[in-house]
DNA sequence: GATTAGGTTTGG
């Protein structure tokens, strides 16, 4: 019986438990006794309700003592609290802000927060199965989910809520399975097949899963439907299998799916937050299994990074005859016979080989059959064959693909020559699908959320902004003022001249690839306007702190700026609350008023003036997207973290106005965004109607007029081989070098982990130059205008880093 | 509560 609603105070037949000892919340730690402890508090923040699952659901919300005696303590008589399952949607029901509760059955664990939110240094974990919660419920309360409507909310009868217990799994390691017993376990994958048609009733998938355990568990997964198959994407994925059999199958330990079978995958890479992966409509997602899929992301991450699990390489990076895994856009696609289908693809970067021209009927062509020369230079021509010719008709031009175990094949072919008498022998490449699935053979459609789409359509972006427009090849004059001095703006002719420049000598670059590499010393007496290829070790990396890796880009503008710190955004607010004025509001704009959760101690609660769309109020979503007025920059982090949007505006005689474009124009939870100050013409007004589309960044910055920044990481690398030393920014590329979102990187220390790890592993602290890896790396040169006016070349990573592992111990 | 597959290429 976790939950209880008492109505002054009482309820019948519901009593708090006598035995139980009430502890002041300033007291609580791990060490004292919680087996019969009480806590009491008033509810002074609620948060969302979130569900992870249908009747699972996960809800935080801040209490405080109210009746705690300040001097017995410095620490702060507030604690986040942290309800699970069931016992979440009731509370969120139930309890308003405002409300006293009483809760036992609890267990502490360290706040990530505390440093921030200033709160508890634990928070107080309340399962459905343990935990018991009583609340004391008031008058009606006049709280964020009523306060703008000002309706009434929560006028609660006295009941008691009975839940089922949740399952409680157990997960048995992979070196501990026992043949005969049925288990639930989790994994690491370490090799996989995407899912093919058995010669049964089934799909068949193949895996083969690893743990701290060091054991290598090959497992067998029989489903009819292949939306009950592991949503595998790549080695390094995580997976959560419940009930699978553990059989012996030539003298080997194997795992096969068994009864009640469920499956959930996870991104192996932290990125902050754990997403399950799965169609299953009842998947069980707890606490518990966010730790255990992050201890894994760690265990992966902590695995030697010099050997990566995947085989994905870019377009750049591939090598002649070699086996891959591309992450690609599907463009155009054709059938070539009844056994083979050709895919036209491309990921935003440029293999240094020219493709082989596939001969297909215009007719038969799904998507554009001809494109631009530059574009062409771009797309990568695959054929695919048998079972995947197959599996290619239901592929739709625009998908995002991962193609495994792609073979790249050198063609040789003789072509007349440009003077038309003798023929030559030209070199060509194409890659080959070969049909089965031996090695993971197949293809799999990304779903759109994917982080590696994202990545790839920002490549892609950022691609399609250089073939359009050839002022392309990177303002590395700006690259060079970010990089040592505050940005300034840009001197448009300055622009215009040494775009024009570059241009002429892109024109003359681009027809001529560069097949084969060259050493740095070759590199620097090279033409520039081309792409070469490089074998390097990486000597040193600026900045070493990260944060100042992380910009915000303008693809409007293509200016880099500066994060501002939170000195001069906290500025800008305080600005505007004082010198904010009283206005008429807009039509469309219904006014009210919210309680700030959770005053900072001591400080009287504070009352916030809220302005949000009529027309998102009629459409039942009040709480997408609030105009806040009057709030320090502190109050307007403590807010995003309980709502979805958060726009701090400020009042002036003109009507509501959005803050100085130096502050974020739109804060989420943790993530805030920001607008170009150059090329937005910002403007408060109403949303237009969405439908059932949700409101992200990008829709509400369109609204409103804002030119939306996009966080981008930027390096200066030192590369060096045995003849020379060469700068090269890592920019345009860095989210696939480095393996992160900037806008991962941006929110979550994980992923500032993960770059770290990275770079540590391409250029350890410790060590001697000859132990690091060589990298194979593709660097385009391009001239640019250098610091004091002069032209000067450039160089810039567009590759991954991809590892050559006969020249891990060569001596530079 | 049966059955399927049981990684491992070199090719169009």
């Amino acid at each position: 019986m976790p939950f209880h609603a008492l109505v002054d105070g009482a309820s019948p037949g519901v009593q708090v438990p006598l035995h139980l000892t009430r502890i002041p919340i300033n007291l609580i730690s791990t060490s004292s006794d919680l087996a019969n402890a009480l806590v009491k508090g008033k509810v002074v923040r609620k948060g969302p309700l979130v569900s992870v699952a249908p009747n699972d659901f996960i809800l935080k919300a801040v209490i405080q003592e109210e009746d705690s005696q300040p001097h017995i303590s410095t620490q702060i008589p507030a604690i986040n609290i942290v309800v699970f399952g069931e016992l979440a949607r009731d509370f969120s029901q139930c309890v308003s802000p405002g409300d006293v509760v009483m809760a036992s059955g609890f267990t502490v664990s360290k706040s990530p927060t505390a440093s921030k939110d200033k709160l508890h240094h634990f928070n107080l974990l309340l399962s459905e199965k343990d935990a018991n919660i009583y609340c004391f419920c008031q008058n009606p309360s006049i709280y964020p989910r009523s306060a703008v409507a000002r309706k009434d909310s929560c006028t609660v009868s006295a009941q008691i809520v009975n839940r089922t217990k949740a399952p409680r799994y157990t997960y048995t390691p992979l070196g501990d399975l026992k043949a005969g017993s049925v288990v639930n376990v989790y994994g690491v994958v370490v090799f996989f097949k995407q899912p093919f048609k058995s010669h049964g009733t089934d799909f068949c998938s193949s895996l083969k899963i690893t743990d701290k355990s060091n054991h290598s568990i090959g497992c067998t997964i029989f489903c009819e439907k292949l939306e009950e198959h592991p949503k595998i994407f790549q080695n390094g994925d995580i997976v959560r299998m419940h009930r699978v059999k553990v059989q012996l199958f030539n003298n080997t330990i194997t795992l096969v799916n068994t009864f009640g079978f469920s499956v959930v995958t996870f991104d192996g890479k932290p990125s902050g937050s754990v997403e399950p992966r799965t169609s299953s409509r009842t998947v069980h997602f707890d606490e518990e299994d966010r730790r255990r899929v992050e201890e894994l992301q760690t265990w992966i991450s902590s695995q030697n990074i010099l050997l990566p699990l995947t085989n994905s390489v870019s377009l750049s990076a591939v090598q002649p005859k070699a086996y891959f895994d591309l992450t690609c856009q599907l463009l155009a696609k054709a059938p070539v016979d009844s056994t083979c289908s050709l895919l036209r693809v491309w990921d935003g970067t440029r293999c240094p080989n020219t493709f082989l021209k596939v001969d297909v009927d215009p007719n038969d062509v799904e998507g554009p059959t001809t494109f631009s020369r530059e574009k062409e230079s771009f797309i990568a021509n695959v054929l695919v064959y048998d079972n995947h010719s197959e599996f290619a008709k239901q592929l739709k031009p625009g998908a995002f693909l991962r193609i495994y175990n792609l073979r790249a094949i050198p063609v040789t072919s003789k072509e007349c020559s440009v003077t038309g008498s003798q023929s030559e022998e030209v070199e060509h490449i194409v890659f080959h699908l070969h049909g089965g699935t031996s090695y993971g053979r197949g293809i799999r459609v990304l779903p759109e959320n994917s982080p590696d789409v994202q990545m790839l359509k920002r490549a892609i972006a950022f691609l399609t902004e250089d073939v359009g427009n050839c002022a392309s090849e990177l303002n590395d004059s700006e690259l060079l003022e970010v990089w040592s001095t505050p940005p300034e703006s840009l001197d448009d002719e300055a622009v215009e001249c040494s775009t024009s420049k570059k241009c002429s000598s892109t024109a003359e670059g681009s027809c001529r690839l560069q097949l084969q590499r060259v050493t740095l010393s070759e590199l620097k007496q090279s033409p520039p306007g081309q792409a070469y290829h490089v074998r390097a070790q990486l000597r040193s990396y600026e900045p070493s702190k990260l944060h100042q890796a992380l910009k915000l880009f303008c693809s409007k503008c293509s200016s880099i700026q500066e994060i501002p710190d939170d000195e001069r955004v906290a500025s800008i607010f305080s600005e505007a609350c004082k010198n904010s004025e009283d206005c008429s509001l807009p039509p469309w704009a219904l006014s009210g008023s919210i309680k700030l959760p959770l005053p900072p101690s001591g400080a009287p609660q504070r009352t916030l003036r809220v302005h949000l769309s009529t027309q998102l109020k009629a459409e039942g979503k009040a709480n997408e997207l609030l105009f806040i007025t009057g709030t320090t920059l502190e109050e307007t982090c403590r807010l995003a973290t309980g709502y979805k949007n958060i726009v701090p505006v400020t009042s002036s005689k003109s009507g509501l106005v959005l803050m100085d474009l130096s502050a974020p124009f739109l804060f989420r939870g943790p993530r805030r965004f920001y607008g170009c100050k150059q090329c937005s013409e910002a403007t408060v007004r109403e949303l237009p109607s969405r439908g059932d589309k949700l409101l992200d960044e990008k829709i509400i910055a369109e609204a409103l007029g804002v030119q939306l920044l996009q966080f981008v990481l930027l390096m200066k690398l030192q590369l060096q081989d045995a003849t020379d030393t060469l700068d090269v920014f890592l920019w345009k590329h860095a989210e696939v070098f480095l393996g992160v979102s900037a806008e991962d990187v941006a929110i979550s220390q994980r992923a500032q982990n993960c770059v770290h790890e990275t770079l540590e592993s391409l250029c350890p602290t410790e060590g001697t130059l000859g132990l690091r890896p060589w990298l194979d790396l593709t660097l385009m040169s391009y001239r640019g205008e250098g610091e004091e006016g002069q032209m000067q070349t450039y160089y810039q990573i567009c590759s991954s880093p991809s590892q050559d592992p006969d020249l891990q111990s060569q001596d530079a």
